[in-house]
Order: C-alpha cells, then sequence, then structure tokens
RNA sequence: GCGAGAGUGGCGGAAAGGCAGACGCGCUGGACUUAGAAUCCAGUGGGGAGACCCGUGAGGGUUCAAAUCCCUCCUCUCGCACCA
C-alpha cells in the first residue's frame, strides 16, 4: 500500500477493474425487486459541465446505495445526439454533424468513465442513430393512425437567426430560447401531436405523482390551464351569423358593454371596413403594452338583455385560445376595462363586493366575486351561482354551451432542420398524404446533404431522398423535408434503454419489469416541457400496448443549479477564475469586480473545468464536494477552498487507513460479526465470555459505527441528503483519528468499524473506497457487499447530557446514562446545585420532562 | 400583477415544537520545521472582567418551550404573465 494518497493511479485502476469485471452490467432478475435510477441524457455538446457533475453524481449515489440494499439496479445512460449546435457546428467549420456529434460522444463518455459512474454502457443510447430513430418514426405512424398526429397551416414562430420554427414553449418573452432573436410570424403547413387529447388525463394524474416537487406540478397544472366557462353566441345585427365567445365569467354578462376578436378571426375581414387599420392591429399583437383596437362598425345583440354593443378588433385577443372572440365586460376585467378608458366605452357594473361599495367612476376592474346586480332575474345572486344559474339559462335557451378550455396547445414538431428525425410520410399527387408502411421503416436520414442554415430545410434539395415512389399507387411522389422536434426523442428514450438490442426494442416483457423509472434526476428547467412531453408519450404508449403504466416517473428531484461569483477586468471583460490573481487581472493588472453568485456560464466565464478539477484532485474529491456542499435540490455554490476542504477529508481517510492497514490485513473477524456486530451477535455468541461481551457493547467505537450507520442510512433515506451524510462519515474520521485500539476485542471492532465505514463512504467516493477495502484485506468491489445493518441500541450513545431549563432558559448540563425515565431525570434535575440556586425560595408551577433528555421547570418570583 | 420557494455566524450550510449554529471553509493560537508548504492539536455567533445578557429578515401571537406553528409586513430567487 502507498504511504499517499496516489488517486490518479487508484482511480485508474479500479475504474478499469469495474469495466472488465462487468460490474455495472444488470439484467432482469425476477426473483429480485428492481429500481430503475435515471439522470437526464445530456446533449453532446462537446464536454461535460459541473451541472452535469453533480446531477450524475446525485444518480450514481442512489444507484449505489440501491444496489448495495440488494434491489437489481438499471442505471443506463445515453445521449440526446439530435439538435441545431452539430448543424451549426456543420455551417461554420464544415464538418458534418454526425462526426461532430460522435466525436463529442466519444470525448464525453471518457469523461463519464473517468468519473466512476456506475452505468450500464451496453444500454447506451444515442437518439441520433437510425436504430433509435426508427421508433421515432414508427411511434409517429401509430400517431397518425389514431389521428392523433395532423397537419394543419398556422402561424407559427418563427426564428430569423436559427431559420426555424419554434415551439410555443421554446419561446421566452417573444425571443428564441436559444439566440434570443426577436421571433417573428410566419404561415407554414406544419405537423402537430394533438396533445391535448390527453390535456385532461395529465391535469388529473398529477394528483398521483406523490413523489414529485410540488413546484414542478404546480407549473405544469399551470401549463395545461384547464378553465371551465361557457360558449355564447351573440347574433350581429344586419348578418346572418354569430358571434360565438367564450367566457369564464356569465355572472358578468349583463355587463357587456362591447366585444372583442382577435384580428385573426376568420371574420375580422368581413366585418372591418378599414382594412388599413386592421393590418395596423395584427402588427401590434404581440406588443404586450398597449391594448390598440378598431371598432368594426358592426354591432353584436346581448342574447340576455338584448342591448346592441360594438364590436372591436383588438390586439390583445388570442385566435388560438377559446374561440378567438370575447365579450368585454370593463367594470370586472382589468383588460376590458384598459381598453374601455382609452377608448371612451362605458362601464357599466354587475358584480356588488359583500362588505365595501365601489365608488364609481371605477379606478380599475373589479374581478372579485360578489352579488349580482343590474342583472334582470338574475339580480341578488352570488356570483359564484350565478355562473351556474347563468351558464344553465343559456344552454337551455340554446344560446350557448358550457365548455373546458387549455391553456395547453397542441404540440407543433416539424422542424426545417436537417440533424433530426425525417418525418415518415410522402406526399403524392393522386393519393395525397401517404404515410410510410412499417416496413420501410427507417425512412433514414441522407448524409450528402449542403448546409446552409438558410430557411428551408436541405433534404428538399438531396433527390435521392426527396424524390420516391408513392408506396399506394407507384407513381412519383415527395417525401416530406421537415425532421422531428428533438423533444420527440427524449420522450420515450428512458423505455428503450430498457431493452439491450434494436430487435427487442420495445419489448413489453423487459419494460414490464424495470419501468416505471423509480428515480429521476435533472434541472428544473425541463419542468414543463421534456417532462410533460414525456408523460403525454407514455400515456399514447401506454394505450398502444407497450407499457402498462400511466406514468413514467415515480419519483422525480429536480437538482439545483451549479453556481459561482464571476469576474470582470475594466479591460479584458468577463475572466475565467484562473485569470485573476489576488483581485487583479493576470493580463493587465486592474483591479477587478466581483459579481454576484450565479448559474455557472460560458459568456460570464463562471465556470470551472471539471476536468481539470479531476486532474486537481481526483473524481473522488469532485463527487464528495458537489455532494457535501448543498443539499441536492438546493443551489450549489462552487468554491475552490471547499474542494480542497473535501480532498483534505479523503487524504484523511486515507491515512487512517494506511496507519493500521499492516494489522487490519491480518485480523480476520468471524462471519457473523461481519455481517452485523450487535448485541444479539456481539462477541458473546463466539467463544468470548459474557463480560467481555458487554464490554464490547459499551465500546465507543462500536457505538460509534453503529450511530453512523444509522445516520448515513437515514440521511440517504430522507430526502437524500448527501450533505448531512457525509458530515456522519466526517465525524466518525475525527472521532477514530487518533485512536489506537489495544486488546483483540478492540482490534476486532475497530476493523468492524473501519470495514462498514467503506461501505458507507462507497456511494460517495468509491474509487477510494475500493483501494482501501483491498487494503485491509478483502477481495472484489464493495458494490457488491450489502449496505451494512444498525442495531438501535448500540446506536445509542451510552452517555448523554440532559439539558436543565427553568422558565425556559438552559441553567444546566447534567452527564447523565442513556435511557432514564422522566421520573428519574426530573429527580436528578431538582437536585442539580446550579439548578437549586435557581429555584431557591421560588414556587414551582410546573415540572416538564422531554423523552429522557431535558427538562423544564416552570417557577414563580 | 399572479403562483411557488427562500431569508440562520465572516462564508457554504445543520437543527422529529425541546441545548441554535452539526459538518466544512475561513480565521486565531500552538506543535513539527532553519524557514515555508503540508500535516497534527486546540479555539472560534455578538456583548461583558464576570455572574450573565442578546441573538435565526421586522413586528405581533400561540406554547412550559418557536429558526420551526399562526397573523401582518419587508427583501430576494424562480416560474407564469394579455388564456377572457
Amino acid at each position: 500500500m502507498n504511504q499517499n494518497y496516489d488517486f490518479k493511479n487508484i482511480e485508474a485502476r479500479w475504474q478499469k477493474e469495474w469495466i472488465e469485471n462487468k460490474l455495472f452490467e444488470v439484467n432482469e432478475e425476477q426473483s429480485k425487486k428492481k429500481f430503475y435510477c435515471l439522470e437526464m441524457f445530456p446533449y453532446p455538446s462537446g464536454r461535460i459541465h459541473m451541472g452535469h457533475v453533480r446531477n450524475y453524481a446525485i444518480g450514481d449515489v442512489i444507484s449505489r446505495y440501491k444496489r448495495m440494499q440488494g434491489l437489481s439496479v438499471l442505471h443506463p445512460m445515453g445521449w440526446d445526439a439530435f439538435g441545431l449546435p452539430a448543424e451549426n457546428a456543420a455551417i461554420k467549420h464544415g464538418v458534418h454533424p454526425a462526426k461532430w456529434t460522435y466525436e463529442n460522444i466519444d470525448y464525453m463518455k471518457a469523461q463519464l468513465i473517468n468519473l466512476g459512474l456506475s452505468y450500464d454502457w451496453r444500454r447506451e443510447v444515442t437518439t441520433c442513430s437510425p436504430e433509435y430513430y426508427r421508433w421515432n418514426q414508427w411511434i409517429f405512424l401509430k400517431l397518425y393512425e389514431k389521428g392523433l398526429a395532423y397537419r394543419k397551416a398556422s402561424f407559427v414562430n418563427w426564428c430569423p437567426s436559427c431559420a426555424t420554427v419554434l415551439a410555443n414553449e421554446q419561446v421566452i418573452d417573444g425571443a428564441c430560447w436559444r439566440c434570443e432573436s426577436q421571433v417573428e410570424q410566419k404561415e407554414l403547413e406544419q405537423w402537430f401531436l394533438k396533445i391535448t387529447a390527453y390535456a385532461e388525463e395529465l391535469l388529473r394524474d398529477c394528483d398521483s405523482l406523490t413523489g414529485w416537487p410540488e413546484k414542478v406540478l404546480t407549473m405544469q397544472r399551470n401549463w395545461i390551464g384547464k378553465s371551465e366557462g361557457v360558449e355564447v353566441d351573440f347574433p350581429i345585427d344586419g348578418m346572418k351569423e354569430a358571434l360565438r365567445i367564450y367566457t369564464t365569467r356569465p355572472d358578468t354578462i349583463f355587463g357587456v358593454t362591447f366585444m372583442c376578436i382577435s384580428p385573426e378571426h376568420p371574420i375580422a375581414e368581413r366585418l372591418c371596413e378599414d382594412k388599413e387599420a386592421l393590418r395596423r392591429i395584427r402588427q401590434l399583437q404581440r406588443e404586450p403594452e398597449v391594448k390598440e383596437g378598431v371598432f368594426t362598425g358592426k354591432y353584436a345583440i346581448n342574447p340576455l338583455n338584448g342591448e346592441r354593443v360594438p364590436i372591436w378588433i383588438a390586439n390583445f385577443v388570442l385566435m388560438e385560445y377559446g374561440t378567438g372572440a370575447i365579450m368585454s365586460v370593463p367594470a370586472h376585467d382589468q383588460r376590458d376595462f384598459e381598453f374601455a378608458t382609452r377608448y371612451g366605452i362605458p362601464i357599466k357594473v354587475v358584480i356588488k363586493p359583500e362588505r365595501i361599495e365601489l365608488s364609481e367612476p371605477l379606478k380599475e376592474a373589479y374581478e372579485e366575486e360578489g352579488v349580482m346586480v343590474n342583472s334582470g332575474s338574475f339580480s341578488g345572486l352570488p356570483s359564484s351561482e350565478g355562473k351556474k344559474a347563468v351558464a344553465n339559462y343559456i344552454e337551455q335557451k340554446g344560446m350557448g354551451k358550457k365548455t373546458v378550455n387549455y391553456r395547453l396547445r397542441d404540440w407543433g414538431i416539424s422542424r426545417q432542420r436537417y440533424w433530426g428525425t425525417p418525418i415518415p410520410i410522402i406526399y403524392c399527387d393522386k393519393c395525397g398524404i401517404v404515410p410510410v408502411p412499417e416496413k420501410d421503416l427507417p425512412v433514414i436520414l441522407p448524409d450528402n446533404v449542403n448546409l446552409t442554415g438558410k430557411g428551408e430545410s436541405p433534404l428538399k434539395y438531396v433527390d435521392d431522398f426527396f424524390k420516391t415512389k408513392c408506396p399506394r399507387c407507384g407513381a412519383d411522389a415527395r417525401r416530406e423535408t421537415d425532421t422531428m422536434d428533438t423533444f420527440i426523442d427524449s420522450s420515450w428514450y428512458f423505455v428503450r434503454y430498457c431493452s439491450l438490442h434494436e430487435e427487442e426494442a420495445l419489448h413489453r416483457e423487459k419494460i414490464k419489469y424495470w419501468m416505471p423509472v423509480d428515480q429521476y434526476i435533472g434541472g428544473i428547467e425541463h419542468a414543463v416541457l421534456h417532462l410533460l412531453y414525456a408523460r403525454f408519450f407514455t400515456k399514447v404508449l401506454r394505450d398502444l400496448g407497450i407499457v402498462p403504466f400511466d406514468e413514467p416517473f415515480e419519483r422525480l428531484l429536480t437538482q439545483g443549479m451549479v453556481c459561482m461569483e464571476s469576474y470582470r477586468c475594466p479591460q479584458h471583460e468577463w475572466l475565467f477564475p484562473k485569470e485573476v490573481k489576488e483581485g487583479k487581472c493576470i493580463h493587465c493588472g486592474s483591479p477587478i469586480t466581483v459579481g454576484r453568485v450565479e448559474k455557472m456560464s460560458k459568456s460570464k466565464k463562471n465556470i470551472v473545468d471539471p476536468d481539470e478539477m479531476i486532474e486537481q484532485y481526483g473524481t473522488d474529491t469532485v463527487r464528495v464536494f458537489t455532494l457535501f456542499a448543498a443539499p441536492p435540490e438546493k443551489d450549489l455554490e462552487w468554491s475552490s477552498q471547499g474542494v480542497e476542504g473535501a480532498h483534505r477529508f479523503l487524504k484523511r481517510v486515507y491515512a487512517l487507513v494506511y496507519k493500521h492497514h499492516e494489522w487490519l490485513k491480518n485480523t480476520s473477524i468471524g462471519e457473523a460479526e461481519t455481517r452485523y456486530l450487535g448485541r444479539l451477535c456481539s462477541l458473546g455468541m463466539t467463544e468470548k465470555s459474557h463480560s467481555e461481551a458487554r464490554s464490547a457493547e459499551e465500546s465507543p467505537i462500536l457505538s460509534l459505527i453503529h450511530r453512523t450507520i444509522k445516520r448515513v442510512t437515514l440521511d440517504i433515506e430522507k430526502e437524500y441528503q448527501f450533505n448531512t451524510a457525509i458530515a456522519r462519515l466526517m465525524e466518525f474520521v475525527n472521532e477514530v483519528y487518533g485512536y489506537e485500539p489495544k486488546t483483540d476485542e478492540e482490534r476486532i471492532i475497530f476493523k468492524f468499524a473501519i470495514r462498514n465505514f467503506l461501505i458507507l463512504l462507497s456511494p460517495f467516493a468509491p474509487n477510494i473506497a475500493d483501494e482501501l477495502w483491498n487494503a485491509i484485506g478483502y477481495h472484489g468491489f464493495i458494490l457488491n457487499q450489502p449496505w451494512p445493518q444498525y442495531d438501535e441500541e448500540l446506536a445509542r450513545e451510552q452517555m448523554i447530557e440532559l439539558v436543565v431549563q427553568i422558565n425556559g432558559k438552559v441553567r444546566s448540563k447534567i452527564m447523565i446514562s442513556q435511557g432514564m425515565s422522566d421520573e428519574e431525570i426530573v429527580k436528578i434535575a431538582l437536585e442539580d446545585e446550579k439548578v437549586k440556586q435557581w429555584i431557591i425560595g421560588k414556587e414551582i408551577l410546573k415540572v416538564i420532562p422531554v423523552k429522557g433528555k431535558l427538562v423544564n421547570i416552570v417557577v414563580k418570583g
């Protein structure tokens, strides 16, 4: 055994051993309970970053822990390999997206292996391989068969910089989520998936996801955005047709003073004489600041009171939601209020608050509930009852119907991009839209393309792809040249991991064994998009008979971001941490300004490269630091001194074992004790005398290791509190660091303690753990060991501090032995000299003992 | 604006309603060393000579006892934001 902690050799050796011995390979074992631990797979951007390291370290601890608990653990990894950056690299550097992607994968895979992560690499999934994406195409065809994939022309978000269409979710504050360019509107024929068909179920099943953070469920519920209301037809004066609106506040219908329709509403052109104004309003559609409108010159009739109200076209009315037309009640809707104020439209109060009086004219809309007034026969009803009453009346009279609306829109999946899954559709002049027959899958993405990064899909110009024959009539036909949104790839990859080979992809038995994922771990940024789509696909696959579950992810852990302060030089802009020495820029010597602690990002250069850290300290140190610095779900502040602290801890562990390793190696402890050195299986059970067995029980080291096992186990079980679990391990090391066992018995106990300590350490720092495991005379891998058991009795400390409070303030602390009754501790407390001084001459009103460890004495005077 | 979460030493963070500050970083002192680094040992919330007093964003409340439960307010972070 080397005297120094040579982490480089240790880590290289054990990582090689693990792979050579197929330690991480796992197959279905029907006799064992399974556990599926999954981390969100990365986009192969080139290098692993600290966010990945944290994500995968968390998953690795859970996987290793569960495996030692005796479960059959599936822990796979793969690559979300389609996407824009590969194409951007191709355009910029002339390298083919496939080459770029596969080279990145090779590099990053080596990095992951270097982190000591326990993946079964036989199951590796790469979404850009035909073996994978053929099933994207297969699922698409099934959706098409069921009418859940359809084509329609619509206005779409167009990013002029990326030259592609964006999903609603990819638009943030009117800008592209990737490059932040201003998004424009463009009309295109698009493929959509009918996720709205599952809106109700996706919403309802949120209630069953008890292992998910409430925050994520709230975001999903809001995203689905269910609302219940009524559609009502307002006849248009002088026209045959009626204007259909949607409202959730039928109780305010008597307060309608005008109507608004979206500028994209089909009737807008016919209603509005001023075409120039209509065009202007259309331009202002995504401007949230100003409410602009134009009066059409036409009037609608309120079906409830016969009032004639003007119809306006307004920029703030969305065509995609409800019916694209609204009834406007300025007294009780803030948006209508602003619009009415701006254009001098009357405001009519029809809801009165219960207690306060509304002072008219209103300063703002009153949107709360109240009592209906000025509402004909409905006057006097509270709003909640009024909503039902008016809705029922409208239905009875055939003026409209109760309706449920969702904010959720169908999922537009067409992308005018090369590096994605081809949509398996053929267009024939005679037969129209023809799906590619299943037997012809996969539709292979051709290699020989010319990438320009401009608007249309480059596949249009690849003749042997684009030009094809109609599978139905054999005539010349054209292929669909759009590719699929890459969110498709990540919507079902967790199912693909269940089977090893392509011929058994979507293998029902294997899926049934492994699915659902027991623990999913990833960033909060996927709270809505990826996680909602994955839930949607799971329900689709269920309806296709492939998965026997409603939900893919049993428990979800959203880990916090990895953050660091940023540095800025007045001359050299943002600086990497290593470009700063003693608060000065190493290039020009100017004093730097320190920015706030925020998410590591390339643009601010507040990043630390995992490779450099591993080179300097080793992967075990990096793992221990990231797990120790903060609980998993909270943000983690990177600290180079903190990393050194973690490294120091591992050096102490190494030094501790090194100091004793010679005799530890030569000391063997019985098989029974190896499993469980506790009261029932103490030394007394072997050939030792009863008195010696008792002394073992009272050994502080034996008690310490049982206590450590207990606390580490509970910390992991209780919401994965790895930071406190590691703190327990540090306490153990601190306590035994200077300890020297003297008797044979003490040596056996010490070996038992070290042995179990190494097992407890192994999920966090697996390399050093296996190294030391072998150094003290064991063979093989800790991962194959069972997780140690603890004994409640022994885990309890023998002596505890009795805290005595007087009127709630701590006045004395007395060492007593553990397990005393409340009567006993009260007696001890009252006899304590310090306590006596405080209560002398005072009346004792009450004495409250707490669980044998605290006494509060309440006195008067 | 709406919704969610969070405010604890110099810092990261601990505390089933029961000793606030575990563990780590930093700092201070000591040991080792020619010296430094590394390592080891001890100390480290604030005030006070001391007995003690004060301390978990602010202010109230419940309780024998509150960082923890309730009310009001402040600050910060995140998400949503014309969804009728």
